[in-house]
DNA sequence: CAAATGATTGACACCGGTTTCCATAGAGGT
DNA sequence: ACCTCTATGGAAACCGGTGTCAATCATTTG
């Protein structure tokens, strides 16, 4: 009668519970009005057949799934799989699932992409890792689409239901304060790629540390990568050829800070001796290389799963302020003058 | 009378376009039995509506949904990262997305956690990465819950429906034979964990290449890591405060690669002029070190698409042997003797 | 010209849950 | 003992698609 192909349903657990499946759902559920025993008849049932709900009937009748996105475009694969465990802490034992989308934040059909794959899977709600995250025509797109979302923003670029924040341009004067305090006059800055706002806060940290401290801070004491190692470099080699020395170099972010370590190596300054080194992450790549590199740690695993849970839980989360703080890790790229 | 809040559904197209829900789920499904005018009227009406069908609703029609699973417990975030993307080359613009879900393969809870995974989102199919896919136990669980699934293995593990494949052994032969082409004698392995095939491959393409070259194998020719840069850079300190001196060692993967790295460099070696480094996976961090590692590279992103679809297309996919080949990435990290 | 054939199409049940609405049973009040 | 009132459980509709099977229609054949 009742095939056992596949996973027992709702109508199984009813008929051998003895109860309609009106009730085995306000078990599941978790309906107040229901009598202990016949809660517990119908839980042991449950447990018995190993009974799990169909997740998409559940969100067809619930006209809401339980699968949340996160759509990254990032060089930094570090970032995005502690973002991915981040989220998971917060998800973990619950009915949601985590799909992910990589995409090309320089292809034409970027938003045709996103749009395509938000109506498709119709998703409970989509976090955006930056840089794609400081895209405004974006977060429209997603309030046109009706998805409820969560940038995760190193400037406040949203209202906070929307929005997991850190404190970039802080953490970027304290670090430079700190090379200040060893004795660092020249202090160049590998700046983040234009438009892009962790990229503007993290200058503007720079900025606030060497015109409080009276130092130079014009065109000759920066140069642009775009968060990638090769940029990273290129940008250490053209501050590093410039006339005048430096003895200290803000990057960006930690990839593009071994990129500055590298264009030290081939032009046979040793770091830190001849030239100390702070990136910005405090991903993976910062403990591996040689020497250990200073640099900010973003805590990137705890805004995760607070982004997840703004999503799932809005009312909670809505009026909470979402401002992660960084913290500074001294290794042993920074030196003293 | 419809009301309009959401997405159009099949009824809104049927009743626009004068026909049946039926008539539309047909064009959707490209139903060959159709009439070429009512198929044009129809898609007008769906292009008009910009509708798209409800995968909830479908996956529950049809008994399966379309969502593949991945599961990963990996210290190397640049080959997870890889993976995805060539899950995202071969699910591209079709119905199907990509759920993730990280594990930790030292909980004593890992496989509660994969069958409430597996159980709760009837995946379509799952992807298992390296090390996880080498347990044969896990790979059991999936069939007794009837989730079709793909390992990623460095050796036959399974029969050619469920495995995509590299040549680990051989690659590493072939980068062993090549420092011995170079003239060193004494290469010392650092090998992956134990119970691994991976690494079990890998340290049998390191034997191949001494045996046939009569170089020694000894006990004292090897160490033990767990592919991760802190476990790579003990193996290395091992090796190298050993009492015969290495002319080059091979490390079973990149990131151990650059622990062996850090170790030579501690003990004041220069690399490639004292001590040769060889790695394995050819992930962002080959490139990003000083000097850049001579490594393999292992098509990690194409396999990923290979995987995806053979779960997307099993019987397209079943005959098909999946073994891919790696490829020698020489770079700096090596210089004969 | 009637019957047979084949191509299209639609009515209806169903996937596995949730919700609405109602019937019933038991509790408490007078 | 009678009558509300509240808690509980069931029948049926519904979410938005798909499968089955029969009905319709045009065309071909005897």
């Amino acid at each position: 009668m009742a095939k056992r192909t596949g996973q027992p349903t709702i109508n199984d657990v009813a008929r051998l519970a003895g109860v309609s499946k009106k009730t085995v759902s306000r078990v599941i559920n978790r309906s107040p009005l229901l009598n202990e025993a016949t809660r517990e008849k119908v839980e042991a049932v449950i447990a018995d057949l190993a009974y799990v709900p169909n997740p998409q009937a559940r969100a067809l009748a619930l006209r809401r799934n339980f699968l949340l996105g996160m759509i990254y475009d990032n060089p930094n694969a570090q970032m995005v799989l502690n973002f991915q465990e981040g989220v998971l802490d917060a998800i973990g034992g619950s009915e949601f699932a985590l799909v992910v989308r990589p995409v090309d934040r320089h292809s034409p059909d970027l938003f045709d992409d996103i749009r395509a794959f938000i109506e498709q899977q119709r998703l409970y709600g989509v976090m955006i890792l930056p840089p794609l995250s400081e895209n405004d025509a974006l977060a429209a797109l997603f309030t046109e689409l009706g998805c409820n979302y969560v940038r995760m923003g190193s400037a406040t670029l949203d209202d906070d239901a929307h929005l997991v924040q850190s404190n970039d341009r802080q953490a970027v004067r304290d670090a430079v304060d700190y090379l200040i305090a060893q004795g660092h006059q020249r202090i160049g800055l590998v700046q983040g790629p234009e438009g892009f706002r962790s990229a503007t806060e993290r200058e503007a940290g720079w900025r606030d540390a060497m015109t409080a401290a009276g130092l130079p801070t014009g065109p000759d004491m920066l140069a642009r990568g775009n968060y990638t190692f090769d940029t990273g470099r290129a940008a250490g080699e053209q501050l590093l050829d410039g006339a005048e020395r430096f003895t200290a170099i803000f990057a960006s972010n930690d990839v593009m800070a071994a990129g500055v370590l590298h264009a030290a190596r081939t032009r046979g300054l040793s770091v830190p001796q001849e030239l100390s080194i702070v990136g910005f992450d405090d991903t993976a790549i910062a403990a591996t290389i040689w020497p250990p590199l200073t640099t900010v740690r973003w805590p990137i695993r705890a805004m995760a799963s607070s982004a997840a849970l703004k999503l799932i839980h809005p009312e909670a989360a809505a009026e909470e302020k979402s401002l992660f703080l960084t913290e500074f890790v001294p290794r042993a790229s920074v030196a003293g003058v």
